[in-house]
DNA sequence: GCTAACAAAATCGGATCCAATGAACAATAT
DNA sequence: ATATTGTTCATTGGATCCGATTTTGTTAGC
């Protein structure tokens, strides 16, 4: 008997659903900074009551997503250009090291799916996709690692300034700058030159850290 | 008027308290790997609702100390020696660049006490403080770095593996070799020679990587 | 004696209710 | 008019209650 398994005990809780639905409206910046999070509004939302929102938005705070002050509730958590940029230096940091020991690991599947997902990133259209193609693309390129412990950082890094490189994105003419480092990295990989792969990705982070910074600057002068 | 003030807002929760607890406890080892934390008897235990119970374990869980499955209730999360080894490579890198970032910016002060927390530490005849003077030498030696998520990151893996560096310096002679290494560290640090100072904290944990990694194998055959 | 079906108990997730706190606003005194 | 105090309202933290699910124990059948 062949099924395609779910493991259900883990099957989705109304706190899960409400965490997920919060993490992306967050990450995706539908929700600003600073907003706040009201139980009673949210449990409304989701015809619930107050207790799964609560849980989702413990979680939230654990993954510094949203900041919580005792009886005065939660808000969307922003970032000063400061944490901005130590979380880019701390992904570069991270996203290198990762990328080097995946590289001589790597199936040739893994390199198909990144391919995919570069092609599926410069053809989109849609912001609101940018975030979860960018992350496809790197994810296919850092699996084979089997560094799973780094991974869930990375991606909880991520979330944390997801939002901001979106802005930047639309911005500036980062865009196709990603799009030329995206291919160089991906070459790399294919070349099977982990240093280099390595390198790239380091300086990939980096100037977007770069453009992201000058941008935020240029945003809390105005 | 001059008062001692006291940030109240800040003041524990009752979900903040267990939570500390529980930590504290999963931490030091006293709860064993698997055990199983009911809600109603944690509840009773601090003469409080089963509420802020299950807020303490969703902040346990996501930080990788409990597991839960609906239905069936949260245990201590245990780690297998893979885990344990990805996250020594993870703490290895991080704090390598962490004291690199720091000892050039390093105060006399952050010296000073970092020595006291060396000595106490080789002072110390109890098991169950080693954890905590630990993290305070090598806090000291991280903090000018400035790097703040970084250091919440690396807090976090150390929570998941220090029961187990703790099981492995009671088991072998770890202990002079920590002392060893931490003088050596302390040093590189007095001297301001940043890129020693890093490689000596890279090999500091890498060692004790896979003498916690021989050992864990050893009882998993055993 | 062993297994399968069923019933009972334990336990969890979520709903509802109450108390504690903070924010907004009105009333009063200077 | 303004600052201070008191009051009301919104909102959160925690307690209690209920339905859902899992586990355990019991009984019937082989």
């Amino acid at each position: 008997m062949k099924l395609q398994a779910v493991d259900i005990g883990k099957t989705a809780s109304a706190a899960s659903i409400i965490f997920d639905s919060l993490r992306r409206a967050i990450i995706e910046g539908e929700l600003a900074d600073g907003e706040p999070l009201r139980q009673d509004e949210i449990a409304t939302l989701f015809n619930t009551s107050r207790i799964p929102v609560r849980e989702a938005l413990t979680r939230l705070e654990q993954q510094g997503l949203v900041e919580s002050r005792r009886y005065r509730g939660a808000v969307v958590a922003g970032i000063s250009a400061r944490e901005a940029a130590e979380i880019f230096d701390f992904r570069s940091l991270l996203e290198g090291e990762v990328i080097a020991v995946s590289v001589p690991r790597m199936t040739s599947q893994s390199l198909l799916e990144a391919r995919q997902h570069f092609q599926s990133f410069m053809d989109s259209e849609e912001p609101m996709e940018w975030g979860e193609l960018n992350r496809r693309f790197h994810y296919a390129l850092y699996r084979d690692s089997g560094l799973d412990y780094h991974l869930k950082v990375i991606d909880n890094a991520l979330d944390r300034v997801e939002r901001y490189l979106r802005a930047q994105l639309l911005m500036t003419e980062g865009l196709e700058q990603a799009n030329r480092e995206h291919l160089q990295i991906l070459a790399a990989c294919e070349k099977g030159d982990a240093v280099l792969a390595a390198d790239l990705t380091r300086q990939h982070i980096l100037g977007a850290k770069q453009t992201l910074v000058d941008y935020l600057e240029s945003r809390k002068s105005a």
